[in-house]
DNA sequence: AGCTATATAGAGACCTGTCTCTAAAATAGT
DNA sequence: ACTATTTTAGAGACAGGTCTCTATATAGCT
């Protein structure tokens, strides 16, 4: 009943993640996007509504994308400690697997406009944040930890270190070695026993 | 013999300071600069070949800036533990006194721009990467740790740990929290002594 | 006062990116 | 074939940034 799509909202995204992997958010420009993606300017025109649009939703797919399996290797552990150094192996396995979309994620919303952001778009991103800040409330309790300054540093445990062993090798356009995993998940087994340790 | 400068590199680096700090790298324009220190832009085009220019001298001059004091920091302890844990609570305590600049150290030297320095600037940020990466080798060495995998855990718990603790404390706005030197020293200290222990 | 060396002001050419708008293309159902 | 609907192509107005260039200002020295 009508003309078919040639050009989908998720093969532009995917030209804008490539833009931002190589270049930042600034590279991703509404012209490099249609020139990534072979299209003209006013066939991303017809799927975004502008410039912050595209750059908020680009974002929110990649770090929802990174959170779905993050809940589940949290949840997958028989205890906390296991199901903590499961999460922080997983930050570093999701970022091999995904090296452009982790480059994204080293960056923050702000870098991608946030501020500019629709009421809808914001509150998707305030979604995502509150679940893992609830997830990793329990799993401090869980670790025996108690106290905002505890459940600050199971979140550098499990999300910050990873990132940063992440942010260390990919930029400079290296690739993750094979003992990332296990050196992320030392490190945070190493933080959570000094939660209460001498 | 010669009118007088109204306007130093000095005062126009901080005015790019200012800019990066509030809207990142991408705030950093010739003429934002110009705006922010009341000049006119031939003023600071008179200062600096170019944007790529000013983008590479304002990061550098922070870097080097935050690096004088950290190498004392590293210096100061009887001990290596202590002398990474005093370290740690450097990267802190700095932030604490500069967080317009310590903003800026939340990015990378790509996303000011690195890519298009010219061989004087590269050389100044290689000869500080060398000096970081020379002396937290001999800091991993003194504290028992052998292979790549301990210097990088050793970076980590000296340099990206604690800035982790500032993004996730700055970014948003908000200041660092009384507490956050014990917790970066407390972290710091579990990755040292993870290095050797079970 | 005139000269020299340096600094600033700001106009304007050029470029790039955003966004709007119109025309054309393509398909399923009639 | 015709129509309704959706999609694409791409021209062009507009905004903002970079950089060049010229005119002007100000100090010390003779």
């Amino acid at each position: 009943m009508a003309r078919p799509a040639v050009f989908d909202s998720e093969q532009l995204l995917d030209a804008a993640v490539r833009l931002a992997a190589s270049g930042g958010p600034a590279a991703v420009t509404m012209s490099a996007v249609a020139a990534e993606a072979g299209a003209s300017s006013g066939s991303v025109y017809h799927r975004f509504a502008g410039r912050t649009a595209l750059l908020a939703e680009v974002w929110l797919r990649t770090v929802e994308g990174f959170q779905d399996g993050y809940f589940k290797a949290l949840d997958a552990g028989v205890d906390a400690r296991q199901a903590g150094c499961a999460a922080a192996r997983y930050v570093i396995a999701w970022s091999r697997a995904h090296p452009e979309q982790a480059a994204l994620l080293l960056y923050g919303a702000e870098d991608f406009g946030r501020a500019k952001w629709s009421e809808e778009h914001v509150r998707r991103a305030d979604r995502g944040n509150q679940r893992v800040r609830a997830t990793l409330g329990s799993l401090t309790a869980d670790l025996g930890g108690e106290g905002p300054q505890a459940a600050e540093q199971v979140a550098l445990a499990v999300v910050d270190l990873p990132l940063s062993l992440v942010r260390r090798h990919l930029r400079g356009g290296g690739r993750l070695p094979a003992h990332a995993e296990d050196l992320a998940e030392r490190c945070a087994a190493a933080l959570f026993d000094s939660l209460h340790g001498p």
